[in-house]
DNA sequence: TGTACATCAGTGAACGCGCGTTCACTGATGTAC
DNA sequence: TGTACATCAGTGAACGCGCGTTCACTGATGTAC
């Protein structure tokens, strides 16, 4: 019967030697405890008994604690590169739909994926702890990046700002739509639904970088 | 000795029973403990031992652990307001002044008490905990929008956002870059200092509203 | 000013709890012959 | 196909730890007379 709960879990099927995908099921039961509870809420031990598993079987797959938040990032730095490449790419070949694109491929990823979300950005992790997480992240600003420098081609070289300067102004702007406003937040009712509010203000900042008209 | 150490924390004076100004010391010890490992690293028994007091010592005080958090939560809400007002009142009587001097106060705020925007913005405690920190936060948030009011009546009535949604994105962008570029965030290196990256952001935002010069 | 009393801030011991981690083990699975 | 053996995923008991919280207490401070 433990099996099947945790079989239900993961989706997976049920190889291997005893419970076939130990290792997501952990990941996934991590992943719904942040999501529930919080980055402090998740345990180990929690995360164990809900994959139908003793503590101590934890420690075949991961190096502690720590090892499991890590990996629960790093899935999700992957999913979140993969999100922005593709919004980026349907909205080419035209710039500015491929960086609006990734603006709001943000937020879906956000409000999608929010154990992923917390495990990545609020989890205190750092992404340089491992090689595989670094470029993962890399790879995710990357896409931004690069939707940006392409932006930016269409500005007059000589008033033209850094294409990093940006895609950091946009990621800020997200994350902070996401922490303030999409989250079930402590009392600080949204005025407006984020998507709206981060559709009008990447709309308002790029009419002041003189990429749309000014009366759209 | 210990009684000193307390009180070179507080730096208040020892009067009063005991101690002098236990109450206070522990908020600042709590808010120390914050700034250096984060909401989590805070625990009521550490904050006790770095008053140079008993763990229950504290319920003297405070009805727990939570309502220790709430109360430096509180003080920052009101420093926080305090900063916000004075920003806006230094930039009259210029409506586009008084609104860039909140931004940059936001960020300011959150530079210069690190541990009091921790407990208010990160620690999960709800806004909505106390009247009285529901009052500090509508305060704050209040300053805000009434810059945002000011500077849309420079913007014809016919397309005119809502001044909420103004401040929205302000504080939202402001939040963003705090969290993202503001902290020693773990790998996530600023490739701009913070500070310029808002003022920029700003810059542009209030530009694609026409409200400074397209060619600054 | 001195004494008796009330107040109440802080003590210290104790509690139950869940945590992360370790260890020798067991028993199901896979493999060689 | 059947048997013997090796592998190794998961067990269960145990650990030390620090946590938040409670309680009866003590003793310094403030107050009434």
């Amino acid at each position: 019967m433990t099996k099947s709960a945790a079989d239900r879990t993961s989706g997976m099927p049920k190889r291997g030697y005893h419970h076939g995908n130990l290792r997501q099921a952990l990941v996934d039961a991590a992943l719904e405890l942040i999501t529930e509870k919080g980055p402090t809420g998740f345990t180990l031990s929690e995360a164990a008994k809900q994959a139908g598993v003793t503590p101590a079987a934890v420690y075949r797959h991961f190096e502690g604690r720590e090892d499991l938040i890590a990996e629960a990032a790093l899935q999700g730095y992957e999913i979140f590169a993969d999100v922005m490449q593709y919004a980026y790419d349907s909205g080419q070949p035209s710039a500015l739909a491929a960086f609006e694109a990734t603006g709001r491929a943000y937020l879906a990823f956000a409000r999608k994926y929010p154990g992923h979300y917390i495990a990545m950005f609020e989890s205190g992790i750092s992404v340089n702890r491992t090689p595989e997480l670094a470029a993962a992240s890399a790879r995710a600003r990357g896409v931004l990046e690069k939707a940006a420098e392409d932006l930016s081609q269409h500005i007059p070289p000589d008033k033209r700002p850094p294409a990093t300067m940006f895609s950091a102004h946009i990621w800020a702007m997200s994350h902070g739509v996401v922490e303030l406003f999409a989250r079930n937040s402590p009392g600080t009712k949204s005025p407006f639904p984020p998507e709206d509010l981060l559709e009008s203000a990447v709309g308002i900042y790029l009419r002041g970088l003189g990429l749309v008209a000014p009366d759209q």
